[in-house]
DNA sequence: GGGCGCATTTGATTCAGGACAAACGGCTGG
DNA sequence: CCAGCCGTTTGTCCTGAATCAAATGCGCCC
């Protein structure tokens, strides 16, 4: 992998990552392309990362190449770090994507130095938290208020956005909710006739929430 | 809750949570009926549980019901520890179940000053691992997949016993895999019909695996 | 030991979501 | 500016699993 050493690229967007390592951890960053792979499943986890600007999604895959995205990173977020010493599963970019990356190792000794609330404990465990609420999204709700927990989750995450740009297509919000990409747009559909919803901007991928309290509601 | 002191209850069966712990910290033991509540959703997490014998299940619930189990502990497993100070899901036993308690804040102390691979982080970890397994399962699996899955892990977790028996029933199963409990009855006995298992016993809860190949072929 | 109740199986039917197909529309590159 | 290419929507049909409904069978309690 090329990692351009961080003397020479270091931004002026700080977060997380760089805070918490300071000057002791060695930090760079990197732009992967849209579709580029971070990390496969198997391989040895070497790295952590943050990402800077754009998506990442990370994912398992079926022999027959069925896939069940796990999560979406979006700036600020840091993954890579929750696997062990080989990575659980693949990560690639949803969309062209910026990231800073440290080395494994050096983080998790200067987590634990720390007693902070950054620490690894903490960080596994909100891994482990959307896990539980996705399972039992996975495995309990109906396509409808699938659509509207992804939206309302996504619509949290960008901080309630007037507009809200998805960095990820119809086939990876299926693939993240355990859908076909057909249900998914029915679903979208469905809500934006419901007025709880409209698309802006010529793409479908921008989205206004009209109605959040019947979004709620929908999610059981 | 009604917990007796460790000087009075101790039994002969050790485990990590004792070995962990030592003398350091007090530990009582405590016995639940089937279908009894061990804690619930939202309530305070001030202790620390592992499995003596029985098993317990821990799962969320959908307003109207609709319930998903997240995992099934049995004997030796530790539960209760992987959540932040508030319980982020219920625990109840699934048939008469008993445990050994210890108070939460006592145990992560251990464990902090611990540097042994028996540390929270590798806990929440494994939890966190099966919980990416499992949201494959349901997502992507086929009813067939998850319930060839289910009995291989169960299968694994019991130590290839030659007779497995299931604590739980079908509801528990269908629960778990995010099917009905018909559909889970009707992929049993599909694969009693292959000849991949037999049932033991009256009841139907004494399985023998005849063809561990097959059954993970199936689970893609 | 007999009868009741619960768990499980099995059968018939329905239905939510999947699969296949076609049309549309915006973006891209020649 | 046009053509081809995606990504998305929409339509139709199909199917796997859910739902509804019995029947069976075992354990337990009286």
């Amino acid at each position: 992998m090329l990692v351009r050493t961080n003397a020479l690229t270091r931004r002026s967007i700080d977060g997380p990552l760089a805070t918490l390592a300071g000057d002791q951890v060695a930090c760079s960053e990197f732009r992967y392309r849209r579709g580029a792979e971070v990390f496969g499943e198997g391989e040895p986890a070497e790295y952590a990362y943050q990402v800077i600007s754009g998506a990442i999604r990370t994912y398992k895959l079926l022999s027959d190449g069925r896939r069940q995205i796990n999560s979406f990173h979006l700036p600020g977020d840091i993954f890579g770090l929750e696997n062990g010493r080989a990575h659980r599963f693949s990560a690639d970019a949803v969309v062209e994507t910026e990231v800073r990356i440290t080395r494994r190792h050096s983080l998790v000794d200067v987590m634990k130095r720390r007693e902070t609330e950054t620490n690894l404990v903490d960080l596994v465990t909100r891994n482990l938290q959307h896990a539980e609420n996705h399972m039992l999204l996975l495995g309990r709700k109906t396509a409808l208020e699938k659509v509207a927990a992804f939206l309302l989750e996504m619509d949290e995450r960008l901080a309630h956005p007037n507009v809200m740009v998805l960095p990820m297509g119809r086939r990876d919000i299926a693939d993240y909710l355990g859908l076909t990409l057909e249900t998914v747009s029915r679903a979208l559909s469905s809500l934006r006739d419901e007025h709880m919803l409209r698309f802006d901007g010529q793409t479908q991928r921008e989205v206004v929430l009209l109605d959040r309290i019947r979004l709620a509601e929908l999610d059981s």
